[in-house]
DNA sequence: TTGTAAGCGTTATCAA
DNA sequence: TTGATAACGCTTACAA
């Protein structure tokens, strides 16, 4: 192993020197650090960055929480997509990004303040946060440094989001201009805020048009497919049954597709469905699929940027919104 | 900040004794054990990773190195995959798993290299080798333990893979039996190894059937949806055009369907599909998607397994091959 | 502009 | 069974 004193001896000169040099500090003259750097070169130098961390007391590293049941969380297009925003930003950053998956709330809690008390992280971001979110109380308690993808509900707390009640208000303003007027709504756990927040803004666009809100017809699963089209099978075993769904995730969509597709529905003509995401493969469904677009790698762009301000003694926004907008295909018809 | 030595102080013994019973050495009687334990408990002392691994060379993370260019390797539902497979083992083992995303090959190679030469990570696990893969060289070079998922080429290299050229000829091979002889293959690009399996399973069981390949009905393109639309387009302009496509991924399958609708074509009446790695919605599609179902979360768990052993001084097997398995559905039809 | 020396929080060596 | 003491490789006063 090369250390920093291999690389000072080599360029005659203290390891203080070859610190200074590493960290480019103008009080070391140009030709000192020119052979500073030769030498470093040389012996092909790397600075161990434990020791470092060690004594700066950062790691640079940030904690990416993935807290849902591995399943939901890993299948789920938004996965990806926000981690590839988070990537972007923690590499162009210089700093590291790591990984902490969990099966359950409890150990979610462990881990998570484990990471941050063992100093391997110097903050954390955390998605799909629900409602007297205990993780958000235990690091807010600890003083970690955090960032909530979606509505966080804590004081001192910082959150990227997107406008979901607005954008659950417009997808069923859509089904309600089309002339629907029993419009169930597909929800996931109630425990989410993203859900409490898509059911309020379907709640609003109902009210809105002199509809009251049936309980019959909003029901809660998993983010699943198998739990979608489980779903709206009881939706439609009712009467009058619904000539529309709105499901709060595009993967919760494709199972009302399957469902209809059981029952010898068609879709539009005998039943319309809007989605959420616009998952890759909204396109791809026969018909394709009307769902809310929502800029997801764009909010890992901002969830790691405000992080990192955070962390860098900054003052981000405490809250911070992206507009969604609804793509409109061929899932949805008129009612005559 | 509270350390090991205000545990000591607390717990009336010296900092070795506490670091000893955080390593439960046997060497520490009973009572001294459980006094230390309380006390570090009552102050919620959790020991300082960064000076541990400084001192024991070791940081307990593995580094995923995700290289393809961001789009397709995040958009995959490969990654996702594999993804879930390799956190389920470092979790149970107590390691860290830290993301290394590049853009480029160049890029790659200095992150990974820096990564390990500054000592954040213990090994590497790599996706998607290419041939002739220059990081797999650097990597041996500076003697960084690594597992490659997919075909490696280099010797004294570790890796996991699935049974490609097997599962294409099974693929192509079932087209045949519909009585198939003009098989497309919609490829990925060359550069990686499991295409050019695949491309060797294909040519194999075209030619145990005594069907010459032609190079015509053999395409490359990126793993993309727009590229398997664009290729397909060009594959069926031609005359006489094929009967069946077997695309090396489901998403360039599903530019397969994308293509036949624009172009007035059903599958699988004028068009036969088969695709590979069983995306979660290739049952959701319309017919439903005939695909090669590879265990890629196995092959998950088997890489960082294998990257552990080789990290604790084991000796896994050069290679690990999973097998696949030909999922039948509906988008295959004979030929009368 | 550079060097000396202390210290970050652990583990490991040796002695008691 | 326990305790001093010296590392690990770096940064940072403080001195020169």
């Amino acid at each position: 192993m090369t250390t920093i004193k291999d690389v000072a001896k080599l360029a005659n000169v203290s390891p203080s020197t070859v610190s200074r040099v590493l960290a480019d500090s103008n009080r070391i003259s140009q030709p000192t650090k020119e052979r500073v750097r030769k030498a470093m070169e040389e012996l092909d130098y790397y600075p161990n960055f434990l020791a470092r961390s060690l004594i700066t007391r950062a790691s640079r590293t940030l904690g990416l929480v993935l807290s849902r049941p591995a399943d939901s969380a890993f299948s789920n297009p938004f996965f990806p997509a926000i981690l590839r925003g988070i990537s972007q930003v923690t590499q162009s950053r210089q700093y590291n990004l790591l990984l902490v998956t969990t099966e359950n709330p409890v150990e979610e809690e462990e881990q998570c303040l484990r990471m941050f008390s063992e100093k391997r992280v110097d903050g954390l971001i955390l998605l799909t946060p629900r409602t007297n979110d205990l993780l958000i109380r235990s690091l807010t308690r600890v003083n970690c440094p955090f960032i909530v993808v979606g509505r966080a509900t804590g004081k001192g707390c910082h959150s990227v989001n997107n406008d979901n009640i607005k954008a659950a208000y417009t997808a069923v303003s859509h089904l309600l201009s089309l002339g629907h007027r029993r419009i169930a709504l597909l929800n996931g756990p109630e425990s989410y805020t993203f859900c409490q927040d898509r059911y309020l803004g379907y709640c609003q666009a109902l009210e809105d048009a002199g509809i009251p809100v049936e309980s019959r017809l909003v029901r809660h699963g998993a983010l699943t497919q198998e739990d979608g089209k489980k779903l709206t099978t009881l939706l439609l075993e009712q009467s009058p049954a619904p000539t529309a769904i709105f499901a709060v995730d595009d993967v919760m969509a494709f199972g009302v597709y399957k469902a209809a597709s059981e029952l010898g529905l068609t879709i539009p003509q005998d039943l319309s469905v809007v989605g959420f995401n616009d998952d890759p493969l909204a396109s791809m469904v026969e018909p394709s699929l009307t769902t809310v677009k929502i800029p997801i790698m764009e909010m890992g762009n901002a969830a790691a940027d405000m992080l990192i301000q955070l962390l860098e003694g900054g003052a981000p926004p405490p809250e911070f919104i992206l507009a969604s907008e609804l793509v409109i295909r061929a899932s949805c018809g008129k009612v005559l």
